[in-house]
DNA sequence: ACACTCTCCTTAACGTTGTTAAGTGGCGGA
DNA sequence: TCCGCCACTTAACAACGTTAAGGAGAGTGT
C-alpha cells in the first residue's frame, strides 16, 4: 500500500492551514486531521514541530525563487527586485515573516538565488564583502518591515484590532504632537512606504559602497 | 496587609527570567514561582500572558529611553544613535527582538522619544512624511538585523547550534561558491556589520530625502 | 507457504501549558 | 459586628507537543 503521507504533502497543507489559522493556531493535531491522519503520524516524517516549521520556511523560499523573474544586470534593479519578491512571498502567508524569522533553513537550495544576486554585484565591480553587506542590509530592512506590516495586517486587507490610527492618535500626549501625526504616516500605505524605504537603502548602497572599478559600458 | 505583587514587580522578574529561560521557557508558572506565588495570581494583574508580554516590551523600551543620551542636533547622529540604543536594548535581553516584534506597546510613554527624534529632523528641514520614512526605515533595518543576530547568538557570546560558518559552507553546492564565501561574512562580526548597514541607511536618507530648506548654519 | 522484516500509521498516554471557576483569609468602613 | 472588597489559593479543564507500544500491510528470502 502506498504511504498516505510524504514530507512535501505535509508541508503543503501546513502552509495552507497557516493562512486559515495563523501561526498560533497551527497545531500538529489540526494539520494531521486535515491530512486524515492522527497527530503522531507526523513524527514519522519530521523529528518535531520545529523541523516542520523549518521545512515550511524553506518551501516558502523555494516558491519565491521559483516565481521570481530573471535577475537584471543592473545591481540596483536586482537588489530591489529581490527584496520585492521576498516581501511579496512573505505577505503571501499569514504570519509569513514570523515563521521565516523563527526558523533555520533546512536546505541549501536557496543558495542558488544568493549566488546569482552576488554575481550581479560582482559583475558590477563590488567587492564580495561589500556585496554581502548590501544584500544583508536590504534583507534586514525587508524582514523588519514585513514583520511590522503583518503585525498591523495579520491577514492582507484586514486590520488588526488596536491599530486604528485615529484611536491611537487620540491616546497620545498632546505634547508629542509630532508622534501623533507620525502615526498616520506609519499605519498608512505600506506599499508606498516599503518602496520608498527600499529606495533609501539602494541609494545608500550606491552612495557609500563604491565599486572597485567601473563596469564596462554596454 | 500590603499586596505581595504589583504589575511592575511581575514585569521586572519576568524580564529577569527571560534571560535565564528564553522566550520558550518563560511560563507563567515559573514567573509565579519566582515571585513566591501561584500562577493564577498573575491573572489578577494581567488579563493574559500576551498582556504581560506587551508590558514587558513596553518596559524594555522605557529602559532604553531612560538609559540613552540626549539627542544631538545633527540628524545623522540622532538617527544612528537611536538605532544603536535600540539594538543595544534588544540585545540586552534574551530573545529581546522576538519579544519586541511580537507585541503591541501598551503605553504611550515611548512617543516622547519619537517626538524628540522627529523634532530633530524637523529642525533640520525635513518634511514630516520624510522624517517618518527615515525613522521607520532605520527601525525596520534595526529590528530585522537584531532578529537575525539573536537567532545566531541566542545568548550574547554563545553561538546557536547549526550556525557554524565552516560547517555551513561545506554543505553548499560548489557551483554557488559566492554564497559559500558569503556565509563567513554573514555570520562574522555583527557589530561591524550593523554599523556599516546603519551607515548605508543613513547615507541613503541623506541621498534621497532632501530637506525642504537648508538649516541655518550655527 | 511460511516467517521475518521494514515501513508507516494508530491507540493510549504523559507531562506541561494557558486559562477559568470557585473558594478563602485579611483588611477597611458602616 | 458584619459586610464587602481585595488579592490570592486550590482545583480543575482543555489543548498542546511528544513518546511508547503495537499492529496492518507489503516485500523478501527460503
Amino acid at each position: 500500500m502506498p504511504p498516505k503521507l510524504d514530507r512535501a504533502q505535509v508541508v503543503d497543507t501546513a502552509l495552507r492551514l497557516l493562512d486559515e489559522t495563523g501561526l498560533d493556531g497551527l497545531t500538529l493535531r489540526r494539520i494531521a486531521t486535515e491530512l486524515d491522519v492522527k497527530a503522531p503520524a507526523l513524527y514519522w516524517h519530521f523529528a518535531n514541530k520545529q523541523a516542520l516549521l523549518d521545512e515550511m520556511a524553506t518551501e516558502m523560499l523555494r516558491r519565491m525563487s521559483a516565481g521570481s523573474p530573471e535577475l537584471p544586470d543592473d545591481w540596483r534593479e536586482a537588489l530591489a527586485g529581490t527584496c520585492r519578491t521576498l516581501r511579496d512571498g512573505l505577505l503571501g502567508y499569514r504570519d509569513g515573516a514570523k515563521v521565516f524569522s523563527g526558523t533555520r533553513l533546512t536546505d541549501s537550495g536557496h543558495t542558488g538565488g544568493q549566488h546569482a544576486l552576488l554575481a550581479v554585484f560582482d559583475r558590477a565591480g563590488f567587492a564580495l564583502a561589500d556585496a554581502v553587506l548590501a544584500l544583508t542590509t536590504a534583507y534586514a530592512f525587508t524582514i523588519g518591515f514585513v514583520i511590522e506590516e503583518q503585525a498591523v495586517h495579520p491577514v492582507p486587507g484586514e486590520r488588526a484590532p488596536g491599530y486604528d490610527p485615529d484611536r491611537r492618535a487620540a491616546g497620545i500626549d498632546p505634547e508629542h504632537a509630532l508622534a501623533a501625526a507620525a502615526g498616520r504616516e506609519i499605519f498608512g500605505d505600506f506599499e508606498q512606504r516599503f518602496e520608498r524605504g527600499l529606495a533609501i537603502v539602494v541609494a545608500g548602497v550606491g552612495a557609500s559602497l563604491k565599486p572597485l572599478s567601473t563596469p564596462s559600458a554596454p
